[in-house]
DNA sequence: CAAACAAACTAACGTTTGTTAGTTTTTTAT
DNA sequence: ATAAAAAACTAACAAACGTTAGTTTGTTTG
């Protein structure tokens, strides 16, 4: 089957209305209405309303958790490992910008599974706050606050939804190259 | 009178379960059980849900268009306008960090005032892209494509509501000084 | 062709929602 | 002290919510 399930179509326009007003402002009936059914019929597809924002969300926080462990886990230098996780959401951000807005705005009322969620978030941010304090320890960083770096970093990675779908003509390993140079230039010692 | 009205009260509260569950799912149950009073009271002192909204947001965006009004039109450098920028947000997100995450993620709920606050918005970012292509011009900023600069310290400035009320001792003249060399240090031309 | 399955439907449910009306209590001002 | 104003209350409303039950329609498979 080349064509996608009707449970992934559920969730995939669920994801972009989820984007547009929040979950808790999307409806059941809206969601069935994006699809030209009635929201009765959704139920032969999920479970809750609920289950679909975990379709939505966990699969995406799973996959930055795994790749953040194999960047940490590699045997490159630090300045290294901030560029794979710039291009890491770039690309990710690139497939997926209706998902990313739930993950970083309706997390919360995941209820039952948001400790899961948390978990990983945490590990994949003291992966990367662990990379920052070794990139200032070996002197490839600046000594700036590394909680400052950090969150300066994040703040950009984590908006760039907001961003990269408006232009269609979007190149994502340009966008990865312009931003590195923004984001990591000023961090590294300049030896000029 | 040293003490706040009641409306104001409303306003705060609100804006701080705003911040935590997001505007849809805050209920005006929920807001008059934060005061202790009953539902209904609230409309002695508010007219709509939607009317606390709209004085949690506006004149917050006012604040900070009129502010970049005014650093926009004086006659500093541009990277000293950067500078003020990045001290405009510490300062603002410091003292309102519940009301900046309804600025930032329940504005689509204004409904009527949307208009008005997408016009505020766009002027507020038309000031900053035009500060941003003006230091490229002048050879003050790097060469980089102007669009990822503006959106990447916007990112950062805007998530500053999530980050600064952790710390508690923490202090805004800092902070600013700390972002502003992440922040600019980068898109400065080194002449070293 | 018929049985089995998938996916839509209608109708309705018990709650919760924002809000209004009317009343009582509390505070303020004369 | 009393009148006026402010701010709370109880009770209820119509609409919208997520979800369930039972049924019908359309497709797939032996």
């Amino acid at each position: 089957m080349n064509t996608k399930t009707r449970k992934d179509q559920i969730i995939k326009i669920s994801a972009k209305l989820f984007k547009e007003k929040g979950y808790s402002a999307v409806t059941m009936r809206d969601i069935a209405k994006a699809l030209d059914i009635k929201a009765a019929s959704l139920y032969n597809h999920i479970t809750s309303k609920q289950d679909i924002l975990k379709y939505v969300i966990i699969s995406l926080a799973e996959e930055f958790t795994n790749a953040m462990n194999t960047i940490h886990s590699s045997s490159e230098s630090n300045i290294h490992k901030l560029h794979q996780i710039i291009a890491l959401h770039v690309d990710i951000a690139h497939r997926n910008p209706y998902e990313m807005a739930s993950l970083n705005n309706n997390w919360m009322h995941l209820e039952k599974d948001v400790a899961y969620f948390l978990e990983l978030r945490e590990s994949y941010e003291n992966n990367f706050r662990n990379i920052i304090n070794h990139g200032i320890a070996s002197g490839e960083l600046t000594n700036l606050n590394s909680e400052v770096i950090l969150f300066s970093i994040l703040s950009t990675l984590r908006n760039l939804y907001m961003w990269i779908p408006k232009k269609d003509d979007v190149n994502p390993t340009e966008i990865s190259i312009s931003l590195s140079h923004i984001l990591i230039q000023g961090i590294i010692i300049n030896n000029k």
